[in-house]
DNA sequence: TGCAGTGTTGCTTC
DNA sequence: CGAAGCAACACTGC
């Protein structure tokens, strides 16, 4: 998500949508009709890019000539395979075809189902392969109301050892699921769960409440240094995920246990074993990662 | 060929 | 009522 945001920050800051197309208009949550949300949506300014858990939020305005617009946010969150790319791309037979040779054009980019055409000919598309994503269009204030359910941002200033601590208080159930529970702490799945306990020692079952000081302190840091990360190397791509450009993050280089049951552990030399912790896959090394 | 599994989440069921 | 199950969907790999 932080690098979406900061690419897609990088290109269309301050462009105003043009228009909107969609051959899914499911993916429209909010308003309920398609044709509602283009409406809407139209000669509205992009006027900040930021992030909530796994939401990518744009912040609109009508600009200078459309004052009584103001005060819409569009959210979009990706879920499983949707990715934001901004670029050019030209309709033939119902598909998108990017205009110049390049990342745009490799299968994944390919699975367009929702484009918005931007002010300076740019196009900012909606590529998902599943169609789970969804896409909503929310009065600024209304949504902040609601983000604020979220648990604390983990990359954030304020999240200190002891709001760490406090949220995780009284929570029962497996470590990893908690981990997850957006309500909980905002923005970590499936990877960085794995990722953050593989480093923090910790097997993935342990038991929330039965964490103490010290083994708190290092999963705090471990999800910190594996966000951190994450962020710095422009996200995993080893599956859909794709930086706006359509180009592949760099966290393969730093995945520990993600995916790589049967492996060596990279730390102990253990092999890395899978199970299923509410329904998802975990993976850990069963030799350092302690219950 | 068939089926489990896939970076998510929210509704339904027990 | 809280936790587990399942559905949304397309595609891949065993």
């Amino acid at each position: 998500m932080e690098t979406t945001i900061k690419g897609l920050q990088k290109k269309v800051l301050n462009r105003a949508f043009v228009d909107v197309w969609t051959d899914w208009k499911k993916t429209i949550k909010k308003p309920k009709s398609f044709e509602e949300f283009r409406k809407e949506i139209k000669n509205k300014k992009i006027k900040r890019i930021w992030r909530r858990a796994k939401n990518v939020i744009f912040d609109l305005s009508g600009g200078p000539a459309l004052n009584r617009t103001e005060g819409y946010s569009l959210l979009v969150h990706q879920k499983m395979t949707g990715h934001l790319l901004v670029g050019k791309w030209e309709l033939k037979n119902d598909k998108w075809k990017p205009v110049e040779k390049g990342p745009l054009e490799e299968k994944i980019n390919l699975y367009i189902h929702l484009m918005f055409y931007l002010s300076g000919g740019l196009m900012m598309a909606l590529s998902d392969m599943r169609i789970f994503a969804k896409v909503e269009l929310w009065k600024t204030d209304e949504l902040k109301k609601e983000l604020e359910k979220l648990g604390p941002e983990p990359l954030e200033k304020n999240f200190t050892f002891g709001k760490f601590r406090k949220v995780l208080r009284g929570k029962k159930g497996k470590v990893k699921q908690v981990l997850m529970d957006q309500n909980v702490i905002a923005g970590i799945g499936n990877i960085y769960s794995s990722e953050a306990l593989w480093h923090a020692k910790t097997h993935p079952e342990k038991n929330v409440a039965d964490l103490n000081d010290k083994e708190l302190k290092s999963l705090y840091n471990a999800i910190k240094k594996v966000l951190e990360l994450g962020a710095e190397s422009g996200g995993e791509s080893f599956s859909d995920y794709r930086k706006p450009d359509g180009t592949k993050g760099d966290f393969d280089k730093e995945r520990k246990v993600y995916r790589r049951e049967g492996q060596k552990c990279s730390r102990c030399g253990g092999k890395i074993k899978r199970l299923k912790v509410g329904q998802r896959s975990a993976f850990y090394c069963p030799a350092c990662q302690k219950l």
